[in-house]
Formats: structure tokens, sequence, C-alpha cells
DNA sequence: TTGAAGTAAAACCAAATGGTGTCATATTAA
DNA sequence: TTAATATGACACCATTTGGTTTTACTTCAA
């Protein structure tokens, strides 16, 4: 496996792949059901999921000759450390994230 | 200007530039200086801070033949926007991030 | 004023990227 | 068994990307 954090970036890098993302933030989708939703092939979409999963940002779980692509949360990880490191430039901004924060965690 | 988000996400997809930006981070440099922390030359480091300034990561400021390019926060703005859809499936994760944001917010 | 320092800009190149089409394989259903 | 479905894998192509060299323009200092 190679860098991690450059596997994510770069995944995130394609406006194709974070929709992608997005979509299957709400529900998991076999290959053909994400392709049925951009105007691209098949096989490219299959590339974008490749590229998404190296980058921990889905899992994939086979299910007959079907392939459920779910979104993995914790792939996210390594972008939220790499902020991190910037976290004293950040105030009014990073507040209002907090506060969405707190929603959740309360 | 193109898509906003695109551009920032692009600019930090590469792993040189995302040292540059943490090297910024703690103090703003000329061009020549950020070159001589990279075995690269000094137009590659320059192309590399377009990218950055492109995607609003940094400014630049011209001091006599000097530029001294500056990182530039508000920039990783599109970065949180974008985390933020994914809020509901953060937990611990992000509970660990939301105590560094406290320490520095209190 | 002359030369050196700092940068800008352009031409160029190899490799990576994002897409296509085609074919093979595995699974479901009739 | 056979046909249709869903995917995997490959070859191929155009464009972008990340790098180099080279040349030119400003600005500072002697």
């Amino acid at each position: 496996m190679t860098d991690t954090a450059q596997n994510v970036f770069r995944a995130l890098a394609d406006p194709t792949r974070r929709d992608i993302l997005r979509m299957l933030g709400r529900d998991a989708m076999t290959i053909g059901q994400v392709a049925g939703q951009f105007d691209m092939t098949r096989a490219a979409i299959k590339k974008h999921l490749t590229v998404l999963n190296d980058g921990g940002l889905i899992t994939v779980e086979a299910r007959g000759r079907e392939r459920i692509n779910k979104f993995n949360p914790a792939g996210l990880a390594p972008v939220l450390s790499w902020l991190e490191y910037f976290d004293r430039f950040w105030d009014d901004r990073l507040a209002a994230l907090k506060t969405t924060i707190d929603k959740d965690t309360a």
C-alpha cells in the first residue's frame, strides 16, 4: 500500500469522484447504479470506484454478480488529520463547523 | 475563475503542494526560499505556487523584486464545507477534531 | 551604469489521468 | 442449457500534469 494520505487526496481531486462519494453517502449502490447517474460508461465509473477504494473512501461488498459500493467515513480521517495542522489559523470559519459538530455529538 | 472547490481540491492533490502549504503556514516565503527546501527547480516550484494561488490557498505580495507567498487559511473553507456534508457519519473521529477546536476557541 | 539577484514566461517532454471500446468471466433466470 | 445481466480487465487515445531548460524582464547594489 502506498501513502494513504496521498491516495485520499488524489481520490478527492476529481469532481466526479466527489459526486460519487456524496451519492454513496446517501445509499450504497452497485457500479451499474452509479453509472446510471452519470453520462459516462460503466468502465469509466469502475475506474473512479477503484481510485476511491484505493483511497479507502469506499468499501466494496460482493453480492452475487453485483458489487455493492459503500461510503466509508473513516476514509476521510487522513484529510481531517491533515487539516488539524492548520488549527491555529481557524477561527470563525471553524467555529461554524464546530457548531454543526456539536449538534451531532450533543 | 473556474469552480473554486475544484481548484482547491486539485491544489491539495499534489504532495509537494501540501508540503509547501505547511511550510508557508509556518513562515511566509519567497519563491526562491521555497525552492531551496526542495530538490526541484524554481520554475517547478513557481508552477506549484500558481496552482496554490488559483486554489486561493495562498496570497502573493510583491516586495521589490521579490514575491512573498503567504498561506491563506480562508482558502481551505471549501474543503471544510465539502466535509460538512458528511457530518452525520462522523462520531469519535470527529469528536477528536472537536476537542482540538475547543482548545483554540475556548 | 553595470552586473547580479529574483522572478516570469514559454517551449518542450515523459508520465499520469480520464475517458472510450472490446472481450472475457461469473451469475441469475427462463 | 441458454440467454441476459453485471462486472472485470485490457488495449487504446487525447489531454493534463509535473518537471526541465532557456530566455527575458525588473530591481537592487556597487
